[in-house]
DNA sequence: ACGGTTGGCCGTACGCCGTACGGAAGGAGG
DNA sequence: CCTCCTTCCGTACGGCGTACGGCCAACCGT
């Protein structure tokens, strides 16, 4: 390609020598370009359209397509508003931050199985990890206990949102979804006498996710509680949604 | 290709009508080329080379790509050897089962990874589903809780190891592992007061990860155990490693 | 005995992909 | 004015998934 001369002030930027692309515009256009063509939709090309640039123009801030996923994960991770952990009681805490990852996720579905393949080290996802570590170290958890109930509840929503997105079929085809869980709900019945617990209690149809994720998630928060002694220094029951 | 006609019985198989490829020698292949090259190394030609077959071959037998990754996850399912939950404590099948899935997801770590991406319906997941709802059932757990209970020890498991699959950096290198770790921590340490907490509490030279997935495990378990009521049919501490 | 059918196999080709390489453009520094 | 350095990117290479259509051996009906 070459470049004309443009016949007058108006039509060049007025910085011309700002570097057109940042990690932060790559970043951003990378989440753009996953959320509207899903994980197998993305490509260094496509995402260089999407900048107006060439198809080798990102390799100047990036090392490759991992490079880009990562910024493109960590950025959706700042859109996880961490509220300070002051004097908020640590289970109102933990719940509203998991609740509020899982919207995240599922307000980006190719998230949870990113996350899956790549260890995550960027500054907004190890911020969220502080959070975690503070609100747990403060509520009384220390060493391997603490190292503990933060793995488990990390791996707990990812696990968690990574099924429901993938059984509602990648969110968009409602029909498809439908379809889908007939189908599997089919297949279990016929076979309903080599799974008969399974079948017994889990019916597809029902996808009340939202209580089922509180469900879990108060499973492993009342484990958590048991770990700090008995003095129970929060409300020792469930909790409301609180989202 | 033009074949020839072979000079003698000996150098033909005894019977020749019987197809070459099926699901489960697609299956068997699948495994051993994602074992060898890893979820990046694998490709339908690879796996074809494998099956000494021609490029287009497997399509026989199988709609694509997934279809075949659908297959091999199913596969290494069937390495979890289950046990007859008959008379034994829950607790103790539930820990067994669930080091049994940590150890066959090490042997193939692109397992986890794949399992995120993708909703498993393959009879020998279902049957460890199965084991899961029977033993809990069997515990007293019914409904939803039961749901819950099920959902969160499957995204524990492979959430955690997930997680300390790509932490090793994918098993092989155990110098580039130490590198990536050795790293890491650098770069924590730079930003400590970012995050104070998280770099007090989690040193990423400590490798105790079988302590470590324990401890999240009995977590989980107490969790459970406390929904069951207050009878403690089972006894209630932390149990032995048993694997 | 034999022609037609069919099921398993796969060669070829198309349009994508990631990225190595080297070069152009043009401001910065001397 | 010359040189260097940063940014951008055209081209090309090897590999990918799979649609399409043809080939061949075994089987079936007669």
């Amino acid at each position: 390609m070459s470049r004309q001369r443009p016949p007058a002030v108006w039509f060049t930027e007025e910085q011309p020598r700002k570097p057109r692309l940042s990690r932060e515009r790559i970043a951003r256009a990378a989440v753009d370009l996953l959320d509207a063509e899903g994980v197998t939709g993305f490509s260094m090309r496509r995402l260089a359209a999407r900048l107006d640039a060439g198809v080798m123009s990102a390799y100047e801030y990036v090392r490759g397509k991992e490079d880009v996923l990562d910024l493109a994960m960590d950025q959706v991770f700042a859109e996880i508003e961490l509220d300070d952990p002051g004097t908020t009681p640590w289970r109102r805490v933990l719940t509203r931050q998991l609740h509020q990852s899982r919207r995240v996720m599922k307000r980006h579905p190719w998230l949870p199985s990113l996350m899956a393949v790549r260890p995550l080290l960027g500054p907004h996802f190890l911020a969220r990890s502080e959070l975690f570590y503070a609100a747990l170290a403060r509520a009384g958890l220390h060493g391997p206990e603490l190292l503990a109930a933060v793995g488990t509840l990390t791996y707990y929503v990812q696990g968690y949102t990574a099924a429901e997105i993938t059984w509602r079929g990648s969110v968009r085809d409602s029909a498809e979804e439908t379809e889908l869980r007939r189908q599997a709900q089919r297949y279990l019945d016929q076979r309903s006498e080599l799974y008969p617990a399974l079948t017994r209690h889990a019916q597809l149809a029902d996808d009340d996710f939202d209580g089922q994720f509180q469900r879990g998630l108060d499973l492993i928060l009342d484990g958590i509680q048991a770990r700090l002694g008995h003095e129970a220094q929060d409300h020792p029951g469930h909790e409301a949604q609180d989202r």
